[in-house]
RNA sequence: CGGGGUGUAGCGCAGUUGGUAGCGCACGUGGUUUGGGACCAUGGGGCCGGGAGUUCGAGUCUCUUCACCCCGACCA
C-alpha cells in the first residue's frame, strides 16, 4: 500500500469546488491525463465503474437488451443527416482528417454519441416487424470537446454505456424510454444510495434529435443539480433520416420508432458529491471497491494475526471485498486514510478484542464505533453494510426533500437558488419563460414533474395560466 | 472564450537587490514501535512546466506557449 497521500482536504462547505478536487485526487479514483481535460481512471475509481456495470448488464439482460460494439469512427455525413443533432454536437466534435500519412476523403467523427452510426447498421439488419424490437446496449468511450472540464462531471473524454432500441410502434419506443429511465432510478436506490428525480426535460433542455428526453437528476451536496442520466424516445426521427424502414403485418412499408439512453462515468463524481463529507469519501457499500477493510493492531501478535486471517478468509467467501491492512503504518493513520478513501466499514482487531472474543466495527458514514462478536462477524458486518446503505440512502433523500421550495416570481426562484436550494415553479407551456428563469437567475429547467396541472395556477413568469409543475435549479 | 490565480523532488511549499537548488512529508536501508496521523539512525532523488530573449551569469527579469485551479459565458 502505498502510503503517501494522507492529507488534508478542503473543508467542503467553505470551498465545495475545491473540495471535489482534493476528494477526487487525493484518494486516488483519478489523475489527469497529458491533453486538456483527459483523465485517468485509476484502479480505485475504476472499479466503482466496474461496480456499476454489473448492476446495469444485470439489469439490461432482464430486459431483453445485448451488449454489442460498434466503431468509434463515424463518417462526418452520418452526423449531418440529423438536423437538430448535428447542430447541437458540431460545436464539441473532435474530427480526424488525416491519417495513413494523407489528408481523408471523407473526415471521421470521434463519436460524440452513436445514434447516427447505429442507425445506419440498423437499417441494414431492419426488413419485417419480425426483426423487431431491436435493443442492444454497448460501454465505451466518447469523446466531447468540451470548454471547461472536471474530472469524472465533464471531460473531454468520458466511459459510458449507451442503449439503442427500435420498436415498431411509438407507444412500445415511449415505454422503453421509460422503464430504462426506472432502471436508472433503481441504481440509484439499488446501488449508489441516490435519491434520482425523475422526469421529462423541458424544451430547450432536450437531447438534439429527441421528441422526448427523460432525466435522472441528483441534488448534490451545495444545491446544484447534476443530469446523471438521460433517456431518449426519438420518435421516427433518426429512423427517418437513417431509412429504418420495416414491412408491418399489413405488409406497408413503415419508419422504425427507436430510443436510446445513457448513464456515464459522471456518476462517479455524483457518488462523491453526494455522500462526501469533510473526511473524504463516503462510497456506498454496493460500489465500494473495498466494503470492509481490517485493521490488525499490534504487529506481530499470532492471536490477532489467526483471528484477522480467518475473518478475512471468511468474508472473502461470503462474497465481501474485503481487505487488510498489512502495512507498517500505525493504527490512526491507517484509520484516517481509509476514511478518506471512503471504505464503508472498517474492522478493528486488537489484542484486547481478541481476549474478549470481540472485534471492533466502525462505520465510515455515521463515524460510529460498534463491538461484535468473533463469531458472529460475517453475519455483523454483512447486515451493517445493508444498514449503511439504506441510512446513506435515507440521509441524501431528507437532505434533498428539505432543499426543495416552491417560488412563485422570479425574484422568489432566485432566492431559492441562491440558498441552495431546488425551486418548484408552476409554469406556462411557453418555453421561453424557462429562458427567462436561466436569464435572470442562472438556474435552469432540470425536469418537468408534472405536466397536466388542474386549472387555477398561474405561470410565475409571465401570469399565463400555468399548465406544469417544473423544478429548477443551478446545475454542473 | 473573458476575469483572477498557480506551475520548483512523488505530495505540500520556501527560495531576499539576478551569483553552487532548499525545507517538511513521502520513498530506500537497519532497528525499535502499533487501540486515532510513531520514532532513531542513515541514504537516494531536480531540464525550477516548455520555448525564445536580456545578462559574464536566470528558479528569479522580458516575451511567448502549455497545463491545472477558481469565477463567469458556453454546454446531451
Amino acid at each position: 500500500m502505498a502510503k503517501n497521500f494522507v492529507e488534508k482536504i478542503t473543508d467542503m462547505d467553505l470551498d465545495f469546488p475545491q473540495w471535489y478536487t482534493d476528494v477526487v485526487t487525493k484518494t486516488d479514483l483519478v489523475d489527469y491525463g497529458p491533453v486538456k481535460g483527459t483523465m485517468v481512471i485509476k484502479p480505485y475509481g475504476y472499479e466503482i465503474w466496474e461496480n456499476i456495470q454489473k448492476f446495469l448488464n444485470d439489469e439490461f439482460k432482464k430486459k431483453g437488451v445485448k451488449n454489442a460494439y460498434f466503431p468509434m469512427f463515424i463518417p462526418e455525413s452520418y452526423l449531418k443527416r440529423e438536423a437538430e443533432h448535428v447542430e447541437g454536437f458540431a460545436p464539441e466534435v473532435v474530427v480526424v482528417t488525416y491519417a495513413g500519412g494523407k489528408e481523408l476523403e471523407e473526415k471521421l467523427v470521434v463519436r460524440p454519441t452513436s445514434e447516427t452510426i447505429i442507425c445506419e447498421m440498423y437499417a441494414k439488419w431492419i426488413k419485417s416487424y419480425r426483426d423487431l424490437p431491436v435493443k442492444m446496449n454497448q460501454w465505451c468511450n466518447v469523446v466531447r470537446w468540451e470548454k471547461s472540464t472536471r474530472p469524472f462531471l465533464r471531460t473531454s473524454e468520458f466511459l459510458w454505456q449507451e442503449g439503442h432500441t427500435v420498436y415498431s410502434s411509438h407507444e412500445e419506443a415511449k415505454n422503453d424510454a421509460v422503464e430504462m429511465l426506472n432502471v436508472y432510478k433503481k441504481l440509484g436506490e439499488d446501488c449508489l444510495a441516490i435519491p434520482f428525480f425523475t422526469g421529462k426535460k423541458t424544451e430547450s433542455e432536450k437531447f438534439p434529435g429527441a421528441e422526448d428526453t427523460f432525466t435522472i437528476e441528483a441534488m448534490m451536496h451545495d444545491g446544484k443539480s447534476l443530469q446523471s442520466g438521460t433517456t431518449h424516445d426519438l420518435g421516427q426521427k433518426f429512423a427517418k433520416a437513417f431509412n429504418i424502414k420495416f414491412l408491418n403485418k399489413n405488409g406497408e412499408l413503415e419508419h422504425g420508432y427507436s430510443t436510446s439512453w445513457g448513464v456515464s462515468t459522471r456518476l462517479i463524481g455524483a457518488i462523491i458529491m453526494v455522500h462526501g463529507d469533510n473526511r473524504g469519501l463516503v462510497l456506498p457499500p454496493r460500489v465500494a471497491p473495498i466494503q470492509a477493510v481490517i485493521v490488525p493492531i499490534g504487529a506481530g501478535n499470532e492471536k490477532v494475526e489467526s483471528v484477522v486471517n480467518s475473518i478475512e478468509k471468511d468474508l472473502l467467501n461470503k462474497g465481501v471485498r474485503c481487505m487488510v491492512d498489512r502495512s507498517e503504518n500505525s493504527p490512526g493513520w491507517k484509520f484516517n486514510q481509509w476514511e478518506m478513501k471512503g471504505v464503508p466499514v472498517r474492522i478493528e482487531v486488537g489484542p484486547r478484542d481478541v481476549e474478549q472474543g470481540a472485534l471492533t466495527l466502525f462505520r465510515r458514514d455515521t463515524l460510529e464505533k460498534q463491538t461484535c462478536d468473533i463469531n458472529s462477524a460475517n453475519e455483523t458486518v454483512i447486515n451493517l453494510l445493508d444498514e449503511i446503505h439504506k441510512s446513506m440512502f435515507e440521509k441524501a433523500l431528507k437532505f434533498r426533500d428539505e432543499r426543495i421550495e416552491k417560488a412563485e416570481s422570479l425574484p422568489e426562484i432566485l432566492n431559492v437558488v441562491d440558498n441552495k436550494k431546488f425551486a418548484r415553479v408552476n409554469i406556462c407551456s411557453d418555453e421561453n419563460c424557462c429562458l427567462k428563469v436561466k436569464e435572470e437567475t442562472g438556474a435552469t429547467s432540470r425536469m418537468i414533474e408534472n405536466e397536466n396541472l388542474e386549472d387555477g395556477h398561474v405561470c410565475a413568469i409571465c401570469g399565463a395560466k400555468a399548465t406544469r409543475t417544473v423544478l429548477f435549479a443551478r446545475s454542473y
